[in-house]
DNA sequence: TAAGTTTTTTAGATTAGCTTAAAAATGTTT
DNA sequence: AAACATTTTTAAGCTAATCTAAAAAACTTA
């Protein structure tokens, strides 16, 4: 019955993220990086969370999380949306400031306040980013979405998320005028770059680098 | 510039606290008491707190806070008192419930944030508990008030707040029906128990003991 | 003021989380 | 398979915050 600290909880869930990409488990490396810290420290705590049967560690080869762990990752990322919400719907900050505040939010503990939070922003299932927002149990909404740089020619999306969340990423966002819920067309493609045209909201052609259209997630309308 | 840490926080908020009670300044007694913690480990923060000039401290005498250690304390009171009211206010939290959650909320790190939340909730001055609310500056807003044991015969007045916080205080309140802002006029005075029978709100009789009529707050009407 | 009690400080140790440097294991090339 | 490169682990040590036990200072009271 030994809490957890904010370091392992922290732990817990760049592991959490790495695995949702990697198949193989989350190595020291990718782990390090992450977290901005050394191999060694890295190894250290592995061992300690090991300890507490919340990864599944073997020397020199990528660790997963146990049940209980993922149950503690799964929650952290459940509050830190929630919180971003919060902090976009009701003091209305933009989609570039809400996450290192919801960084610091998430490691409040209190199961009450979280589901009192939730039903005070009315059970929303995505976050300012379109990410989804698991449940209690840690379930979450999937949805149909696809990369904006994958529409064929003529067909329309709605913009529902992102995959790269820098702030500048997102500010860039805002400056070409696109936000979640955005009707986007495919109007031209331009094999020589990569890079696309598209009409926003029916209004006005706007050409999308490579790098803006394979990071935009969209729904096919309909 | 070097930042500062929550157990670092805890203790100038600790500080601030007994200063405003004794005039002497803190006694490593009060402190480890009110920290729950031995006396050998305030005296180790003791020596780190003046050494980042926060307390000015002298060996065997009570300690007191410099000005940027006081900033820091009102600052961490303003947020304490400013999330009790988003909790109580809408999260519906009762007044009893709220005080441990705002332990941990009032470390969140942004100025940002609390002044939007400030406003979010319509620039409140006084917490769920009655106690004041500190602006930007840590300037508060005192109010004319008295203990409740003080009324005279006859006299009118409103709640405005508890002296005690702790919950099995604040629920038996509320057991009473004695919450802020109610009515009550004083009724009759008992010398044997100083106990005090009072009308609440115009309607019903209630008989307080002397606990809890120095324990609440009111102001005269008028 | 001398004796006794309480408070405060010092000394020495512990734990979590981190570091660097070196050793060991694993992976990659030729 | 041998040589090299990379990754991971071990070893030793640091800091913040804590502890207990003992020493020192301050107060209380006969």
């Amino acid at each position: 019955m030994d809490s957890i600290s904010v370091t392992e909880e922290n732990y817990l869930k760049a592991i959490y993220k790495i695995c949702e990409k990697e198949e193989k488990g989350a190595s020291n490396k990718a782990i390090s990086t992450r977290m901005d810290t050394s191999a060694a420290s890295v190894t250290d705590m592995l061992k300690r969370l090991a300890k507490k049967e919340l990864i599944h560690y073997e020397k020199h080869s990528g660790v997963t999380l146990t049940r209980e762990g993922r149950a503690i990752a799964t929650h952290l990322v459940r509050k830190h949306r929630l919180w971003e919400v919060f902090l976009a719907d009701k003091l209305n900050f933009s989609w570039d400031e809400i996450h290192p505040m919801a960084e610091e939010l998430e490691h409040i503990n209190s199961e009450e306040l979280i589901n009192r939070l939730e039903k005070f922003l009315g059970y929303p299932k995505f976050d300012p980013h379109g990410d989804p927002i698991p449940d209690e149990e840690g379930r979450i909404t999937t949805r149909q979405q696809m990369l904006l740089s994958k529409l064929e020619m003529g067909e329309k999306g709605t913009i529902v998320g992102v995959q790269e969340h820098s702030a500048t990423f997102l500010q860039y966002l805002d400056r070409l005028g696109l936000t979640l819920d955005s009707q986007v067309t495919l109007v031209e493609k331009f094999e020589y770059d990569q890079s696309v045209k598209i009409k926003l909201n029916g209004m006005l052609d706007l050409l999308l680098s490579d790098k803006v259209s394979n990071n935009i997630f969209i729904k096919i309308n309909g």
